[in-house]
DNA sequence: CACCCGCGTTGATGCAGATCAAATCAGTAG
DNA sequence: CTACTGATTTGATCTGCATCAACGCGGGTG
C-alpha cells in the first residue's frame, strides 16, 4: 500500500490558476510563501535551516490521489500551494469529505503509521514533505514545532466542531451560505474587502455536495436559488462575487458576525 | 460573564455511580486515576511537582454548566471522573453536542482567551483545573506537555473526523449503532469481553440525539427496534448489554473491525 | 394517596432533501 | 463541424426523519 506518493514533473501555472514553484531551484524556505502560517512558523533560522536539510517537494495534478487510506506515512507534509481534499469513505460508495487543506495546512501525524483518510489534490497542488521519522526526532528536540504543531491541531479542531454543527443541524441552505462565507474569509485574507469582488470556487458541486453532507442536485438547486435572489452572481462556474454580503450571513444561520 | 465556574462541595458518590474523589485531602498527582493517560501523561516526577503546584479540583453536579461559550478562560482542566459534554448552539435553540468529555480528556486551550462552545455535566464530574497563565508558561518550558497536548489534540481530530462522516452520511440506525458501539469500546477499555455483560448510557434520549445529529423521537424509535431485533437489551433506562455484537457492528456501517 | 414533572414511548402527518430521470452546456478529441 | 464526455441544471417523485400530539411510566413531594 505505500509508496504511492510520486513525485510529478512540475508545471508552471496549475489548472486553475494556482502558480506553481519550480522545484528545480528549490527554494528557500525563508524565502517560502507560507513561512510563517505554517509548521515552521515559530521556527528561528538555525532551526529552519534543520527542517531545510529533510524536506523534498512533491507536486500533484488535479484529481490525482495523494494518499490512500491506510497507506504507511512515509512522510509528513505541508501544503504549499494548492488545494487538497480530506475524505472518508463507507463500503458503500457513501463518501464525507472532513477537511479542506489550504496553503500552510498540515498533512499526516507524528507518531502514527498511517492516516485514516484519503487525501486527494482537489487543485494541482505542491507539498513540502518531511520523511516522518526525521521529522518526528526533530519534533523530540525542538519545541518551536511542536509548540506550532499543537496551536495548529487545535485551530483545526475547532474548526471540524464548527463543521460538526453544520453536518448535524444546519438545512442546506444554511450549509451552502456558511460555506461560501467560508470562502469570502479565506480567500479576503490576503487581499482584503470591497463588497463584490471575484472569487474563486475551487471544488466542483459534487466536491461541495460531498464536504456540506447534501447531494450534488441539492447543491445546485440552491446555488441556483441564491443567484436568483441575487446574493451572490456567477461570472463562470468556477468564479463568482457575493452581491450582498449581509444577506449571505443572515442565510448561514450564524450569529455571531 | 467569566467566573461561573463555582467550586462545589464534594459529594462521596456521584449519581451514576461514579466514584468521586475526596478533595479535602488533595489526592496527589501520582497516585491520580488518570496520572498515565492526561495531559500530565509524560511529565516525569519534577514535571509533575510543578503541575501538583497550580492545580485545584473542581467538581460540578449532573446538569450544571461548566463554561459558557464566550466565557473567559481562567482555568484549563482535565476531566478527572464523570462525563461532560462540549455543545455549540444556534440562535433559534437548535444544539449539536460536538465532543463527549471523559476522564482524561481536557478542556480549554492554551493561547487562547475563550472558548466557542458550552460544557456541561452531564454525570456529577470532577475537574483538575489549572489557572490558565501559569499553565500557559509551563507549556513553553515543559516540551513534555506541550507534546502530550499535540497528540491528545491529534487524537480529538481524528474522532471529530469519525462523527463528521457519521453526521454527514449516516443513516439513524447507523448512528444508533455506531454510537452504542463506541460505548462499547470505551467501556470495555477497563474491564474487557464477554458478549454480554452490563453498560452504562450516561446520556438521556435528549443527549443521545443531541449528539447524533437527530431528535429524541427518533433515538426512541431505533432504539426500540434495536431492541425488537435482540441486538440489544435494556436493564432499566441507564443500564443494557449487547446481545449481537455482530449485528450491531453490521448496522453501525463501519468497515473495519 | 394523589399529583406532578421529567423522561420515554408511540402514533399520525408533513416536508426537506434524496433519488431517479432527462435535458443543457462546455470543453475536447476526432 | 461533429461527436462524445463530464459537469451542471432542472423536473418529478419518493422517503427518512422531523414535527406535532398524545399517552405511559417512575419517582419525588405535599
Amino acid at each position: 500500500m505505500a509508496g504511492r506518493v510520486l513525485a510529478m514533473v512540475i508545471r508552471a501555472v496549475g489548472r486553475y490558476g494556482c502558480a506553481m514553484l519550480d522545484l528545480q531551484s528549490r527554494p528557500k524556505c525563508s524565502e517560502c510563501p507560507i513561512r510563517h502560517r505554517a509548521v515552521c512558523a515559530r521556527c528561528d533560522d538555525d532551526e529552519l535551516l534543520m527542517l531545510e536539510q529533510i524536506k523534498t517537494y512533491k507536486s500533484f495534478r488535479a484529481g490525482d490521489q495523494v494518499l490512500w487510506r491506510g497507506d504507511g506515512l512515509t512522510y509528513v507534509a505541508s501544503v504549499v500551494a494548492g488545494v487538497a481534499s480530506l475524505g472518508k469513505t463507507m463500503e458503500d460508495g457513501r463518501t464525507q469529505m472532513v477537511g479542506l487543506l489550504l496553503p500552510s495546512d498540515f498533512i499526516g501525524r507524528p507518531g502514527r503509521e498511517a492516516i485514516d483518510f484519503d487525501v486527494v489534490a482537489v487543485t494541482d497542488v505542491t507539498l513540502c514533505c518531511f520523511h516522518r521519522k526525521p521529522f518526528e526526532a526533530l519534533i523530540e528536540t525542538t519545541p518551536h514545532i511542536a509548540q506550532r504543531l499543537m496551536e495548529m491541531a487545535l485551530d483545526e479542531l475547532d474548526a471540524a466542531r464548527d463543521w460538526m454543527l453544520l453536518l448535524g443541524r444546519k438545512t442546506a441552505r444554511e450549509k451552502i451560505a456558511t460555506f461560501i462565507e467560508m470562502l469570502v474569509r479565506r480567500q479576503r485574507l490576503t487581499i482584503d474587502d470591497a463588497t463584490d469582488q471575484e472569487l474563486v470556487l475551487p471544488l466542483t458541486r459534487h466536491e461541495i455536495a460531498n464536504y456540506l453532507g447534501l447531494t450534488l442536485e441539492t447543491v445546485s438547486r440552491q446555488l441556483g436559488a441564491m443567484k436568483k435572489e441575487r446574493i451572490v452572481q456567477f461570472v463562470d462556474r468556477r468564479r463568482f462575487r457575493v452581491t450582498d454580503l449581509e444577506a449571505l450571513h443572515l442565510a448561514s444561520g450564524d450569529d455571531c458576525p
